[in-house]
DNA sequence: CTTGACATTCCCATGATGGGAAGCTTGACA
DNA sequence: TGTCAAGCTTCCCATCATGGGAATGTCAAG
């Protein structure tokens, strides 16, 4: 149970000691303990949330989501329901992006196919944005 | 060639109003020129512009880019190998975003797949996301 | 005691877009 | 001609997650 300072914590966790002050800034994390320098001191139980965090952002989770997500992970009375609600949603959203952009490439490779790529100027890819 | 109102211009062009402007203001497009009053006036050619940067922000490409295909659009003595290799390169930041992606939504499938979302507190995807 | 590696707060920047306020202009209609 | 709505102007602020950097304070080792 020793308690070490933010550059620690923040490599223990994965993430940055700036973003654990933004963490802590927005309310996603509980204000920190203070040495009587000031220094933020973090336990166990707080590089665990972060790791928590650090995890969920690696799988694209909004930071609001993962306000919700810490929630519900330190609630003993959650129901699993929730999350795997809130899960399916996320990817949901996933493959509406993933979609988009596989439109866009798929048009993208299309114009590109077509275009020389020489010296000319000629240029379906430039005509094709214009038209 | 009748010159139109910003609010027009938006409309056939397909951008809003106020990116317009911003387009403007940060150097993507040429100062629009003024009435009297001070009303920016459009004419066809900054249409097709407006038109241009439309298409390619729903390619996906970055005002930046944008700004440079603008000046290859504009000069007849370009070579479209110049374009060809903007789109490769647009299409490979397309490609690994989508994979990073797909890679998400995997590791979230797998999860949400042992979940059994009911109304008991047993979670895989918060055990996942906590180890 | 000095020095270097840490910590603190505060401000600014990104990229593309939108919201909204306060005020001026234009055109149509009574 | 007076009025009113719609449209224009500029300016500031917000988003979302993250980083950079300045000015300053603290700690531990030599």
């Amino acid at each position: 149970m020793q308690a070490v300072n933010i550059g620690d914590a923040a490599k223990s966790a994965g993430v940055s000691a700036k973003m654990i002050r933004h963490y802590e800034s927005i309310g996603l994390i509980p204000a920190a303990g203070r040495t009587n320098a000031g220094y933020r001191v973090y336990a166990e139980a707080d590089i665990h949330r972060l790791r928590f965090i650090h995890q969920a952002r690696k799988l694209g989770f909004s930071i609001k989501a993962i306000g919700e997500l810490l929630g519900l992970w330190a609630n003993r009375r959650r129901a699993s329901s929730t999350v795997k609600a809130m899960t399916r949603k996320h990817i949901a959203e996933l493959d509406a992006k993933i979609a988009e952009m596989q439109m866009m490439k798929h048009t993208l490779e299309h114009l590109a196919q077509r275009c020389h790529g020489d010296e000319r100027p000629e240029c379906p890819i430039l005509d094709g944005l214009a038209a």
